[in-house]
DNA sequence: GGCAAAAGATGTTATTTAACACAAAAACAC
DNA sequence: GTGTTTTTGTGTTAAATAACATCTTTTGCC
């Protein structure tokens, strides 16, 4: 069992421009629910009622998350849960209500999609300008900077299939499974299973800009 | 000369959420100012200082405009009026206590983000999903959807060189006057120097989908 | 008008990447 | 364990598209 009070301290930044009483008052309207490894959590078409965050886990979004509520469109992706995962729904009606009483809050909400935006701007530029190797080598370093790494600093902490890897970098399975193995060839990274291992995170760089 | 009262009328929906006092605010620190065609409005690495409103004309921007104040970014773009244009300039000081102090403000500009996110990652899946003919297909509509038409309802009221197709359409220059030709072939466009005219929309809409 | 520069058009070739076929290995079920 | 399915790996072929060369037409400028 989740206790709320634990939850509140976890929900990233957006708990620190909320007051006390707005605190309260999302502990009471919030759901917080376990997810197993698998279980779908949105689906396509679906009408999101909720801001849905993330406590802990890995979710497997097809598009993105919390955008479509605030875009008034139904969810045009399907997400589910990647491991074990928690989540806190609280419903958009509230969320509308503390933005327009906490302008911070409002501001916290513009500045994550406007960076957003850049970031899909730029992914944009990611997939149609760059070849094959530059896109992996991209989805790589993408990886390390949004999940990080285990204690030895270089193994990525998550461990995508070949084929997440092809969807990511928008090339084909066997191209993914290919081009990993000619990293591994030139000492770029080491494989082991599912699992990465960044040798040479500057001449990843210099591939993922050159190719 | 323009009159700054105006202007406020044409502030496209952003206006009609403010209040009277807001307005006068707005009115007096706002700049308005024309630009001939090509001049330059803001260049790559400049710091974004004011949200810029397009009053009337046409800007070519390379990636996007209102993004960057939001994000806290510098633009990673520059922009250019493509035809004689005005724009109006308001600080982002004052858009920012704006905000604070109005609700509604806020949930406007969130609206505006959110939906602008959506279509970048639809833009993105158009481009890496789609072969030429589709892209191109899409290129067209995009700009009758953006800029509308002339009298006839099928011309439009753009006038893009075939290499801002390409760009558009992610493709070289040679294969978007290639792909363009193809269209007049089978009858979905006709061509006039730079404009174009559809002729079947569902046709090129059909080929938007499947290619 | 006449020249220069830019834009448009078209054909040929080279490269990239997807599609496909198949085999080996690993994960999973019973 | 054994059979089954999924994932991974590799080679071959075909298709899409970029790169390049060349020519024509249009546009802008003096």
């Amino acid at each position: 069992m989740i206790k709320k009070e634990e939850v509140l301290e976890k929900l990233p930044e957006m708990g620190r421009v909320l007051t006390i009483e707005e605190r309260e008052q999302v502990l009471d309207e919030m759901q917080v629910r376990a997810y197993r490894k698998n279980e779908p959590i949105y689906s396509e078409g679906d009408v999101p009622s909720h801001l849905l965050c993330l406590l802990s886990g890995k979710v497997k979004i097809y598009k993105d998350g919390y955008r479509a509520a605030f875009a008034e469109e139904n969810y045009v992706t399907a997400a589910a849960a990647f491991e074990p995962s928690v989540i806190a729904s609280i419903p958009i009606d509230l969320v509308r209500q503390l933005i327009t009483r906490n302008p911070q809050l409002a501001w916290f909400f513009m500045h994550r999609l406007a960076v957003a935006l850049g970031r899909s701007d730029a992914r944009t530029v990611n997939l149609t300008q760059k070849h094959i190797r530059g896109r992996l080598a991209e989805s790589i370093l993408f990886l390390k900077e949004s999940y990080g790494t285990e204690e030895d600093g270089q193994t990525l902490s998550v461990y995508p299939s070949r084929e997440d890897m092809a969807n990511l970098s928008n090339m084909t399975t066997s191209n993914a499974i290919r081009t990993l193995s000619a990293f591994v060839q030139e000492g770029l990274i080491v494989l082991d299973g599912r699992k990465i291992k960044i040798l040479n995170e500057a001449a990843l760089q210099k591939t993922s800009r050159i190719g």
